[in-house]
DNA sequence: CGCATACGGATAGTATAGCTATCCGATAGT
DNA sequence: ACTATCGGATAGCTATACTATCCGTATGCG
């Protein structure tokens, strides 16, 4: 375990806390005192930290997908299971109905379902947005449907590319979590980028 | 206070909390035990809760932003603060460089800054894929860049849009902050569309 | 006038999450 | 034989975002 612990930087007590918080499995019993920790323990303590740290996953979200990916789960199940462990619960009851048809209106032609949790979460910015007094502007909200359109594009067409059903849903996973950060992160280079061209 | 408390339907002691953390300007005192709050105090709480609730920001976040709003910032230190605000601080110094450089291949011909917060985390997720055993597809990124541009771009329009600094500066802070949120919610609808024509 | 009620402000307490530190008995190396 | 280290169990810690209680003042109602 000490070993796990220098190999991969992450404090002895920490990968205890994993254990005990069934993210990591145990290692083999060799004797009462020593367990044997080998690379598949080392790739999935990696996984952890990366959904923990840069996808921002709480304990028990990160639990649900590790578990989804050791499981035999199709790609849709698998989807929604990350996408459920990325977005923050909402009661479809406290929505305005008006924000989801709007929502609805970016989305004719998709075929999303009901309780999709990005609809249910987009409704709700919608419903700040409003509620802070900006205008809601179609146009604006419509590119970037169009730009969901293009990176979910993107995301299939990589999954697809996967050799096997196990390097498929954890890229489904991989791709569901992180995929935010990065859309984020790039999107503040865009920023700059665009702000500076039009300010210069 | 109680009236902005039921009209907003934010507890008393929590607003009373955003006075004390210095979210909300206390009302103007009318006797010893009476304040006056008019509308700019509901229309400033429904920002913070926005920024809270959907846009997810720390107390502490909120409040940088809320004063950059206050102050007579330009529209780029606007973004700035911003952008920084909804970003976990990243040392540059535990990137590894080879990530960066692989960013900026992504972002050539954008005039984005070596310390752009959004730069930094894009590098971050990469070293995360690369981590846990992904290969790294430019042609995945690239598109998500594409996908970052145009947004970044439909954001740049709706701020000049606005009619004056103040309207502007708003924009570009609610904008920045539930813009992620907006994204992340079409992406996933976006995903389910996609993935039900794949597999149908 | 009297007094229960409500007010705003100050202070202390609570719940949760994510670790982190200490203790313990067993065992491995010298 | 003995000291250091192991894994496991348990308790403690820190930060965050509230939430509840207390308190002195003042207002409305009879």
């Amino acid at each position: 375990m000490a070993e796990l612990s220098t190999t991969s930087d992450v404090p002895v007590a920490t990968i205890k806390y994993y254990l005990r918080e069934k993210l990591l499995p145990a290692g083999e019993s060799e004797t009462a005192n020593q367990a044997r920790y080998g690379s598949p323990h080392l790739d999935r303590l990696r996984l952890i930290r990366a959904l923990i740290d840069v996808g921002g996953l709480s304990i028990a979200s990160a639990r649900s997908v590790l578990e989804v990916i050791d499981s035999d789960a199709s790609l849709p199940e698998t989807f929604a299971v990350a996408q459920h462990s990325v977005s923050v619960a909402i009661e479809p009851s406290d929505l305005d109905p008006a924000d989801l048809d709007r929502i609805d209106e970016l989305l004719v032609g998709w075929h999303v379902s009901p309780n999709n949790p990005g609809r249910l979460a987009s409704a709700r910015v919608l419903s700040a947005f409003r509620g802070v007094g900006q205008t809601d502007d179609r146009g604006w909200f419509a590119r970037y449907a169009e730009a969901a359109l293009l990176i979910a594009t993107a995301d299939l067409d990589e999954i697809e590319s996967r050799p096997d059903r196990a390097a498929k849903v954890e890229t489904v996973v991989v791709g569901t979590v992180l995929g935010d950060a990065l859309i984020s992160g790039l999107r503040r280079a865009a920023q700059e980028h665009v702000t500076s061209e039009r300010f210069s």
